[in-house]
DNA sequence: CAGCGCCGCTAAACTGATTTAGCAGAGCAT
DNA sequence: ATGCTCTGCTAAATCAGTTTAGCGGCGCTG
């Protein structure tokens, strides 16, 4: 991999100065009184010659790497997981560094692994994701440098970035008021654990507060709540059967997520029920089934890939504590209308 | 990050040796006739001071980095990336080695940087990764070193990992045939781009090359097959619908991935068919939401996770050319079942 | 007792960059 | 002529490892 490249010490040598000058040159050193040909002959040695720098040897000695680790507790079981990692990505590109990449499995040991083996690549930065937004802890290995937390917070006040999940659930009331729903906004989705173990998930209390605070300013409050112990399209399956079941229907149903609102759908659909003409749905995430579904499914989109993106921008540009909530837009589809009645 | 970390001449001098002798005994040399002392007295020190060695130091000397570059062309846009990176990051753990992710998106400019960045840090090998199985083009600088493609082939012949898309045709074929499906089977998904041009997509052909073998050996055909531009869910919805107007119902359709099956279900729902009782449904992929359908999808899935791994032990370990196929296990859920008549 | 080989270990070179300290020569003032 | 500064550049140290070459002492042989 890679041999045969040219080193230093031959642009010095084919400009006919010192490895020192060629260096500096280079490196656009300021205060430097080379002249302005040792600058030409240096820049045309090097092109020609193909030159690029052994990060390896540049690193040792400078102790940058310009790497960033990207450990995550877990990357495969979530899509979400691509979007991070795609504006981990692109924003480092954009800053000439490059992304380490490793997965804790939530596993001690594992973890143990990952933080030595990017420890003793001297990484720049470490950006330590959650794929579930959520409390954790932070291996104290890591705090000797800079650390961003991605979809995350901790109690050592890192920076962190997350997604504003309480103006999300702010905007699904208000889309729902404004289409003219009032008393009949049902919820599926309350967890109990979820909701009050913030190292579990911090999405649910926050949208929560969102829908309730707004929709209650409007004088309105909740018909009716179910709870599910997952999030999975079964439990809002059985949400929404349980919903139909009640004396009076419900105009208008927000999910707490998209798994959650396919398996309504489903419901909805097996009782003969159109939406959003009988009732209208509206849920959080965007999971790419939010557009394949019969209506598209409205939807407060997690901003992954902003939310990657603005950790390594908090990481390498370093700007203040935050923490950093991403705007989560409401992807408007053909699930919500104004009630039948 | 990382200060103050014991250098081998710290563990030198805490053991009386030198770093020669250190090192040696740190490497496992053979052949050293460092005494069993001297090893002891090394660990120890070691041990004590947590001592861990410069990646950077030792690889601007050996040349080798424990470093692999995860070339893709596109991360975020597709969930399978997820499960072909926890793939390959499994194997490096086992191995010691850490992955280095870039993506190129398809743009040559993006790819030029891509590369340049990993030789820079004198990678160990390339894993070059495509999103949909494809032949494509392998930039000649990293064909300097190690290269394994992944869900990809190239004219060069380089060893690759695939999917074994057309053993996977043939277990669905073989499946329908056994519930008793005959003459009414009918697919869904053909294209003509996909299936024609390699640089787009090699499943399609394959997969329809194993289907189409299975069935004929028994003799039998396809009653049907339509054609779809891409195979999303809309797609399906269409396909289905197309079929059904005709004037004998098919007792079984093959959709060529999840979200044409999708699309189907969506359209056989609609129909008031039910699955599999009027007709059943089997596909491939096994996406997330083969999972959450009603009932279950039957579906050949993509063996993201082995392929990473795959891609990984070949890099590594070095096993001749291959192409290595990964077989595609048929996840049996609830949509297949003995035709109604 | 000279010569040889083996044992246990080390000094120093080497990898490819950055950085510090400083040198030779020109120009100028005293 | 001497001392000073400024210009334009370089030698050498440094980073933290690996690797080569070889050293001193001991035991054995001839």
């Amino acid at each position: 991999m890679g041999r045969d490249r040219a080193t230093l010490a031959d642009v010095a040598r084919r400009a006919g100065l010192s490895k020192t000058a060629a260096s500096m040159v280079l490196n656009g050193r300021e205060g430097t009184r080379l002249s302005a040909e040792a600058h030409q002959r240096v820049f045309a040695a090097a092109e020609e010659l193909g030159y690029r720098p052994n990060v390896a040897a540049r690193s040792l000695r400078t102790r940058k790497t310009a790497t960033i680790a990207f450990v995550s507790d877990i990357v495969a079981t979530t899509r979400f997981a691509g979007g991070l990692i795609r504006g981990a990505l692109d924003a480092s590109r954009e800053r000439d560094h490059v992304l380490l990449i490793t997965e804790t499995q939530g596993d001690a040991a594992f973890e143990q692994y990952a933080i030595e083996a990017i420890l003793d690549r001297q990484v720049d930065g470490v950006i330590y994701a959650a794929m579930a937004t959520r409390r954790l802890a932070v291996p104290p290995a890591i705090l000797g440098g800079p650390v961003v937390l991605l979809n995350a917070t901790s109690p050592e006040q890192l920076p962190c970035v997350l997604p504003d999940d309480e103006r999300a659930g702010a905007m699904v009331a208000e889309t729902l008021l404004a289409q003219g729903h009032r008393d009949r906004i049902a919820l599926i989705g309350r967890n109990r654990q979820k909701e009050r173990d913030p190292e579990i998930s911090l999405a649910a209390e926050a949208r929560l507060r969102g829908i309730r605070d707004t929709l209650t300013a409007a004088g309105v409050s909740l018909c009716a709540e179910v709870f599910s112990p997952e999030w999975l399209s079964e439990h809002g399956y059985a949400a929404m059967r349980t919903l139909l079941d009640r004396p009076t229907r419900p105009s208008a149903v927000i999910c707490m997520n998209d798994r959650l609102a396919f398996g309504a759908y489903q419901a909805l659909g097996e009782a003969g029920l159109t939406i959003p003409g009988d009732i209208s749905v509206l849920s959080f995430d965007d999971d790419p089934i939010a557009g394949w579904l019969r209506p598209g499914l409205s939807t407060a989109a997690l901003p992954h890939e902003q939310m990657g993106r603005r950790a390594v921008e908090i990481l390498l540009d370093g700007e203040g504590k935050g923490p950093w909530l991403v705007p989560m837009p409401l992807r408007r589809r053909r699930s919500v209308a104004a009630p039948a009645d």
